[in-house]
DNA sequence: AGAGGTTACGGGCAGCGTAAGGATC
DNA sequence: GATCCTTACGCTGCCCGTAACCTCT
């Protein structure tokens, strides 16, 4: 008799056209999918898959079968999140998360979610909002928090936090009282994100102006390195001061009030459909509550540090 | 991930109110089904069953997961009847038959399952009609020949064979050339079905006449036995001529005609409703084809017998 | 006391991962 | 030759069955 392990796997297989996508979809290896295919093509008497081709794709009696493997996923998934007790998520979830919410609110997100779902784990994947986007289209991992909703056909996305991005700046470099132009800004090397993610590409465009002198730019795929850049006085970083709350609390660092308009970069939870998305979608739930939390306080405290007010530091971050 | 295994363990359970009638249906004990069970109530994180009563009844929660579990199986077992290849039924089905029919079509039936399924496995136990009701109802075994439909609730049955009851003597016992009247046979012992079947009832009706003397009837649960006091001369058999095809052949037994009306036994295929009926339908399917083939062919040669022509002798038996 | 469910424990086997072997572009 | 699937093989861990225990009527 068929089992639904089997039958998940044939779906994956069918639907991403490849036993190989399907095994790292599944978290399993490529000779176990073969396995259970196999197993299922024994079961029902035929071959439910042509592998001749480059994809692998469904023979007619397959998409027969293919279909009544959906409604079952379904039901089950259905079934779960209508009777299971949320506590019972159980299994792992893979998360790819941009450094930056590694060092906001990642720590507590985790914190919350041991609690509520004891019974699941976490693997958690630290990379640039673009590299999780193709490992999220890739089904490599399951859930992501990276910048802008990527859009693709079937990521479902849900805002979690929008990061002022500021000029910081070790205090070593003096600054007049008044906002600093962007020539000036402009004299001293930029320390920012990675190539190729939005916050790299918008300082590289604000500062590629032809009145501007060329501009050293650093680009690290480390947030720590950049940090740690803009502590020994290196140069100005241009990230979200949520990210460096304490060393703006220490004055190792400083916020450096520009005539640059400000934008943000906009976090967001994003996973793709699948028959079973209760994981996911209860994790960027956590997520959407613990960012929110967490931006109302490190803002409470970034205006508390900004006019020197420094009791009640840490309300409203519980 | 519940799989379907646990969920089949659980609608067992909660249809027959007991974890070990399920164990019995399922074929395996009643400790597997208590782990499956305690399994799945881990997965689903809440208790899907109230054990304190006599009869295992379903918690509130566990009622919606029963049926979600019920569609799901449904579900797998359409899928199997419509897009699985017939040949690919497999796994055992426990399979009981009235002795009439292991001496009259059961070998071809078991010769064609062979040949049709040959991945499937046949338990057959051999009891009276009455038992092998009682151990349907039971979930014991999973298809019955057996004799009358046994009326009861969510019994499928189809009509396979009527065979008509004849008086059988060894030719011994000499009899005149007219028809022998009922008085006549009263008085030689009478042979035949097990107590509680219904040919021993009608026997015993038949019999129970103010006008007759008490006619002694000897009453064996093993037809085989039957057979040999018949041939043993011990008495008359009331039997269907069917299942001494080989005997009136060889002229070592007769039929006696007589002035009693002749009647029929019938028999017939019957199944319980259950998500998965595909087997025993199947099964089923086979046996009314073979017991119609068979049916043919018998009355066919015992014409020929009873006519002395032994030409074509084994036309239409296959 | 007996029926029915749980717990404990040992053994068998299904299914996994590693690694090597084909096939197809 | 690279990529992808299959096959081979040893091993782990799950699940089953036996048996003892517990709990109700």
């Amino acid at each position: 008799m068929p089992d639904l392990k089997s039958l998940e796997t044939f779906f994956w297989v069918a639907t991403l056209g490849s036993f190989r996508g399907a095994a790292l979809k599944l978290n399993t290896t490529q000779p176990a999918v073969s396995q259970r295919i196999a197993l299922l093509e024994r079961e029902f008497g035929f071959k439910l898959l042509h592998r001749e081709k480059r994809v692998a794709t469904p023979t007619p009696r397959g998409r027969a079968a293919l279909g009544y493997a959906e409604k079952l996923l379904g039901l089950r998934s259905e079934m779960l999140a209508r009777v299971a007790e949320p506590s019972s998520l159980t299994g792992v979830v893979r998360l790819g998360v941009a450094e930056t919410i590694v060092h906001t609110w990642l720590t507590p997100f985790i914190r919350r979610v041991d609690r509520t779902y004891p019974n699941l784990a976490l693997e958690i994947e630290v990379d640039i909002s673009p590299n999780l986007r193709d490992r999220l289209l890739a089904q490599e991992i399951d859930l992501a928090f990276l910048i802008g909703p990527p859009s693709a056909p079937s990521v479902h996305s849900r805002p979690l936090c929008n990061y002022p991005v500021t000029f910081i700046a070790s205090p070593r470099i003096k600054w007049p009282r008044t906002p600093v132009p962007i020539e000036d800004l402009a004299r001293h090397p930029i320390i920012t994100f990675a190539r190729n993610t939005q916050p790299y590409v918008a300082v590289r465009s604000l500062f590629n102006r032809p009145d501007l002198p060329s501009v050293r730019l650093h680009a690290s795929a480390s947030l720590a390195t950049v940090i740690h850049m803009a502590l020994d006085g290196l140069g100005i970083a241009v990230i979200p001061p949520a990210i460096v709350g304490r060393e703006l609390d220490q004055r190792k660092l400083c916020i450096i009030e520009t005539t640059v308009p400000p934008w943000d970069i906009a976090f967001v939870a994003s996973w793709l459909a699948a028959p079973d998305t209760r994981a996911a979608e209860s994790l960027a739930q956590i997520a959407i509550a613990i960012a929110g939390e967490d931006g109302a306080g490190r803002l409470e405290r970034i205006a508390n540090r900004q006019s020197r007010r420094r009791s009640q530091f840490k309300a409203g971050s519980r």
